[in-house]
DNA sequence: TCTGTAGTTTACGTTTACGTAAAGATAAGT
DNA sequence: ACTTATCTTTACGTAAACGTAAACTACAGA
């Protein structure tokens, strides 16, 4: 089946191509319970549903989730009538994200200014040129 | 030794303590070519320098670089004369990891925006209590 | 002297997220 | 009929970053 089939079924090289990741990956990620793709005789067919799930699954997966985090996510997604204490545990998890990207900028922003001082550093000692050349051995 | 010994020499508790990593984390670090600590008989006695590149593998960890990536980073603070070709790609590296972070963060407000819109749903459907059941099947 | 605390080395175990190889079935194209 | 492509299952391999256990040394305090 190609791109776009009847009201949307995707073999596995569809999905894998459409979202750059291998089969063998989509077969793992069944394994593991994340996708139930009905069969045709042996084959996997995926419908638009699992397209969704496999979407949010690489969401979570760009964000850092483990599997199991974005097994419980797309969890939330599924039940017809959604649990409001699960709910609860969702935003919190992603406030924790949320959280973490703001370290992770803190981190990178250290880093950057790290790197600039000792750019400047670096400069300034070109400039002068048989000086001394004792900026900080602290590393 | 104790947290502030004669001009900066810490024992492996010192560090793990301050940084709240194990031991065995420095050590390991150490194994990988990371640390380089001095020598009191068999115990590891560390420097103020090797505490500043604890902190950058820290830091780097906490970017999601790997220990391999970070020994690349620390090389650049070590030599007294750094190399303009290494900058060059630490600075290529950095810019890879800021553009990783923009993507983590839109992966994390369309996460949220669904969630929203999905909440939305979920509250105007308690609003209209015997309606329809029928938001949207596709998950 | 006994016990506790901190240190050492060596080495195997663990988790996550797949990669890769083997061996075979099926369908399409020439 | 033969080749090629795509699919299947089963199963072992891999890389990173430590955890954990074993077995031992060294020193400090009661």
């Amino acid at each position: 089946m190609n791109k776009d089939s009847p009201s949307g079924s995707y073999s596995i090289t569809d999905l894998s191509r459409e979202f750059a990741v291998t089969p063998r990956t989509l077969r793992f990620y069944e394994e593991k319970g994340l996708l139930n793709p009905k069969r045709s005789g042996k084959n996997r067919i995926y419908s638009a549903g699992d397209r969704t799930r496999l979407r949010l699954i690489l969401r979570g997966r760009q964000l850092g989730l483990s599997l199991e985090e974005s097994a419980e996510v797309i969890g939330l997604y599924a039940p017809g009538t959604p649990n409001h204490e699960q709910l609860h545990r969702l935003l919190q998890k992603i406030e924790e994200k949320r959280q973490q990207l703001v370290s992770q900028r803190e981190a990178l922003d250290a880093m950057l200014s790290d790197l600039d001082r000792w750019q400047t550093n670096f400069e300034a000692a070109l400039k002068a040129p048989i000086a001394n050349h004792q900026w900080r051995q602290k590393v």
